[in-house]
DNA sequence: AATAAATAATGACATATGTCCTTTTTTTAT
DNA sequence: ATAAAAAAAGGACATATGTCATTATTTATT
């Protein structure tokens, strides 16, 4: 985890994620900037936070590590999503996990420096109030999520991976993070997975080859998805 | 749903919970106290929610819907939760079905008269952010619970409802919210759930017995928990 | 190109859980 | 107390999924 000295780059990146209408001059001296790179951690479960981040570029991986050591994917986070609300809020240990998938960029600023001036700012309060509920709405959906067997929540995965224009190829999304990762989103073995996959194939609604995926039938797809779409 | 017109019990409960620092005289004015008989629906899935709901006493039960028709159940909340706080802050549908358990106690405000009133209001939003907050920590553990055999589940439940002082002998909890209710709760079914609990009999780890449960071996039952409260 | 090494897919079997139906137990009515 | 009705528990079978070992495929090395 490098810190980043330019505070022309963090002034831009307040600016892109309309930052800069929230926090004032002052605060701006005490943000730092970081460079996470592939794979790091940015912190574990059972942690005590003591400063907030704010993910401005890059994707982070968010999981969960169960008491059996396994460990559940959550979700992936895109800018500008938060680390350390709840924790900032409420002072609990850190619940999840947090890793970066590629390089990723976060502005850092402590607690303290938070609760000194903006703890009784309503913007502020309302601004961290939205992202609060926001990952409480997707917990929710994700929750009853994994109730449905792997196909289904496969098949979901995969309707809200394709993108409208160009659904019948993909390859990106189904490379890069390996099967087993995803095995892990979704919340079973990759043994299990693949067995979908292949029940998937011979039922000809998706193509494997090399990696690479084909939707061949959109159609069946949707419906295997129960209009369970996972995001 | 009946509306009781008593502004001194009223007074009495926002007093009970604390709320009458938060909230000023004149929104008073605009609060309605509710009554919910057992088994009456306060809002469903979906609903457009227009007001904020205090519980000051009772119980609901808190639901949802899954795609397929089934319902899991999410979790009880006692005084003082509240409903629409997300939908509040989001606007969003509400995502949740909320029942009361038995007679229950509301306090509504429509959610108007709160941005009006109290949506600059930083005491008003920092109690709201904790109660997001931490149903948000609720839900992080709830999930990772769901990926347990029901076996596992069912003995961080017996352990959770327990107290410590006589954990030998319970009958309310397991008497009156029947075991499909458990079920449901535990997200399995009836029969299964059955199952479960003939196999723990059968390892002298709990005891059934018309309706009332015996704990035999606590220490067991806490290594099927494995270390995972359900709270 | 042939072989070794690494990676990915599959087979075999066990467990967890759902569905539906039957049996047993409890409650109610006579 | 006995029969009928209602409620609870259990049996039988099917599906979903996990684990571990084996086989097949791909990639790297010579």
């Amino acid at each position: 985890m490098n810190e980043i000295f330019n505070k022309d780059l963090l002034k831009f990146y307040l600016q892109e994620h309309k930052l800069d209408n929230l926090f004032n001059q002052e605060i701006l001296q005490e943000m730092q900037m970081l460079q996470l790179n592939k794979g790091e951690i940015l912190c574990r479960q059972g942690d005590k936070l003591e400063q907030m981040y704010f993910l401005v570029k890059g994707k982070l991986k968010i999981s969960k590590t169960l008491p059996n050591g396994k460990s559940l994917l959550l979700r992936f986070s895109n800018p500008l999503a938060i680390i350390g609300d709840i924790e900032f809020t409420t002072q609990y240990e850190i619940m999840i996990n947090v890793e970066s998938v590629y390089e990723s960029l976060l502005i850092r600023v402590n607690f303290n420096t938070l609760y000194k001036n903006f703890y009784n700012n309503p913007e502020f309060l309302q601004f961290i109030l939205k992202k609060v509920s926001h990952n409480l709405y997707l917990f929710s959906n994700f929750t009853s999520f994994l109730l449905y067997p792997v196909e289904n929540r496969l098949a979901s995965y995969l309707i809200s991976i394709t993108n409208e224009e160009n659904h019948y190829i993909f390859s990106e999304e189904m490379k890069t993070p390996k099967l087993t990762e995803l095995a892990d989103l979704l919340g079973t073995s990759y043994r299990h997975l693949n067995r979908v996959i292949k029940k998937l194939s011979l039922e000809s609604i998706i193509e494997r080859k090399k990696g690479v995926f084909y939707i061949k039938d959109i159609q069946k797809l949707k419906e295997l998805a129960i209009g369970n779409i996972y995001e």
